[in-house]
Parts: C-alpha cells; structure tokens; sequence
DNA sequence: AACGCAGCCAACCGCCAAAGA
DNA sequence: TTCTTTGGCGGTTGGCTGCGT
C-alpha cells in the first residue's frame, strides 16, 4: 500500500509495516500469544489497530509462513479445490496449503486468473483433463459417437442426478449437441458438492443445473429445525431432491432451441459466445 | 538513461457473524 | 434480549519492481 506510512487522521498508523515494529510484533506475540488483537496491538506499543495487526502476523510474521512462487503441488490443490467445491474460500483452502495464507492464495489466483484470461485461456491447467474438462481429441471422437446420440453425462459423484435430468432431455428433437465439455456443479443449501459433472449439452440448452430452483427451498429434518445436508445421506434425500428440480421451462427452452437452429446466423452467433 | 507499462503483492476497507457485556 | 466489540473473510487498491522501448 502506500509507502509514505501515513498516519491517519486518528491515532493508528497505516501503511507498510517497519523491521521495528515487525520485531516488536512477532516478540509480543510469541511471549503473549493471541487472545486479543487490540490488546496484543495495545500492550505491545504499537500504533497499529488491531486487525492490522493480525494480518501482519498471519501473512508474514508467524513461523513456518512460506513466501515464492506455488509449488506445482501447491497449484493442483488450489485447483482440485475449486472443482471439489466449486467455489473458492480463501481461509478453507489455506488451511490445506500448510505455510499459506489466504491473502497469498487470493494473489495468487487473481493473478493467474487475470493474465490467462486475458489470452482468452483457462486459468486451469490442461493436465487436469480428461476429469474437469474434454480434450479436443476426445471431443472428436465423441461428436462422431453422440450427433445423434442423446446428450453423454460423466458424472464423479452422484450420477443419479444427472441421470434424472438426462432423462428429461431425451424427447429433444434432432438437436445437434456441441461437444464441448462443461462443467456444471450441483451445490445444496448448506453448500456441499453433491456432484460435478461433463455435460454434451444440446448447445442452445441451458445447463441441466440452471433448472434447479435458486437458491433451492431448504429440506429440514423430520423435526423441521436442521437443514439436511445431502451429502449426509445422498440415497435417502434423492427424491425429495428430484422434487425439488422445476422443469417447467424445458419445453420452452427446447422449442427457443430448435429455432436456433433453424437459423444459421443466430446459431453461428450463439455457438460463437459459447466457445 | 529515462520513461511507460504491466504484473505482483502488501495492506486496507467494508461487511458479517460470533462472542461478550 | 439487545447492543457493542472483536475477529475473520473476501474484494479491492495502489506502491513497488522489473522489463521493454
């Protein structure tokens, strides 16, 4: 941040943080611990608040913090992270990035994220297919296998799902489906996985996951207080999960679809966006 | 050598939830 | 039960540095 150390208009000082005042922190902190931020920051005679404090500790001054650039190994949990998940939470994931800090990780994707995007790439790594994404090898030899051929789901978790939602795509007609892979993720109220998938879609079809109701109604437990997470007893909660699916707007996405492509412009457009 | 640009990264900000009074 | 304080988190900012021209 600001190099100048400003102080602000308070009494806490902002702005870089000196060798002195590192010293006297991590001397502090290794003597009292700490219980209370605002205390360690009070007692230790500094003018820092509290909560800057704490973020000089964790992302730099505590033992065993790790600084360079991501090992390989450390790269493939950033990413097998967010397909386990779908998401990313900074603080979970340093957790599993031992001598990480969230703030590290954070920087570290937005980075990555920033200049691959900007080629047009993914920020994920090629080597995670064929499980995150289709290779263009496998996305020929499929095209032959499924033009006319009803839309392919690989599943790695609970394949019921998909399978259900599969089911209810079959009456499309003459679709040409895209063969490009996509990932969808299925997340319940409490935000567990409760599957990932690659999904041959027919390309002017919304994702089968875009027919889950957002956010889903909540399942409670018989006594209608816990929300029921299906990841605790998958089997037990699919139907009522399938119950859940509002398949309403298939038949009209199905017919919006099938004029799509009946026009080769609006096709070769929308086939363009998808890319 | 000077300048501009882009990427990196430390640090701040604001929000929210938990804990405590 | 309500209010206040504190800690934790994610998003964002902007200074520093290295590289190219």
């Amino acid at each position: 941040m600001s190099s100048s150390s400003s102080s602000s208009s308070t009494d806490t000082k902002k702005g870089t943080w000196s060798k002195e005042e590192d010293e006297i922190l991590k001397a502090y902190v290794e003597k009292h611990g700490t219980r209370n931020w605002n205390e360690v920051s009070k007692n230790a005679g500094l003018i820092r608040c509290g909560k800057s404090c704490r973020l000089r500790w964790y992302n730099h001054l505590q033992p065993d913090v790790k600084k360079g650039p991501f090992s390989e190994e450390e790269k493939s949990k950033v990413f097998e992270f967010y397909i386990k998940y779908g998401e990313f939470k900074w603080s979970k994931l340093a957790h599993e990035l031992p001598g990480r800090s969230d703030n590290d990780i954070k920087n570290f994707w937005n980075a990555r994220k920033r200049k691959l995007e900007k080629l047009g790439l993914s920020p994920f790594p090629d080597n995670m297919e064929p499980d995150h994404k289709l290779n263009s090898s496998q996305q020929v030899e499929d095209s032959q296998e499924d033009e006319f051929n009803i839309p392919q789901l690989k599943f790695r978790k609970y394949p019921s799902i998909f399978d259900e939602i599969n089911e209810k795509l079959l009456d499309v007609p003459n679709m040409f489906y895209n063969n490009v892979g996509s990932t969808s993720t299925l997340i319940d109220r409490g935000s567990s996985i409760i599957g990932t998938s690659h999904i041959h879609i027919p390309i002017a079809l919304p994702s089968p996951c875009s027919y889950l109701p957002l956010p889903s109604p909540m399942m409670l437990d018989e006594n209608g207080k816990k929300p029921i997470s299906l990841e605790d007893d998958f089997e037990a909660n699919l139907d009522d999960f399938m119950d859940l699916i509002d398949f309403s707007n298939l038949e009209d996405d199905v017919e919006a679809g099938s004029r799509l492509f009946d026009n080769d412009d609006i096709y070769n457009s929308n086939l363009h966006d998808k890319i």
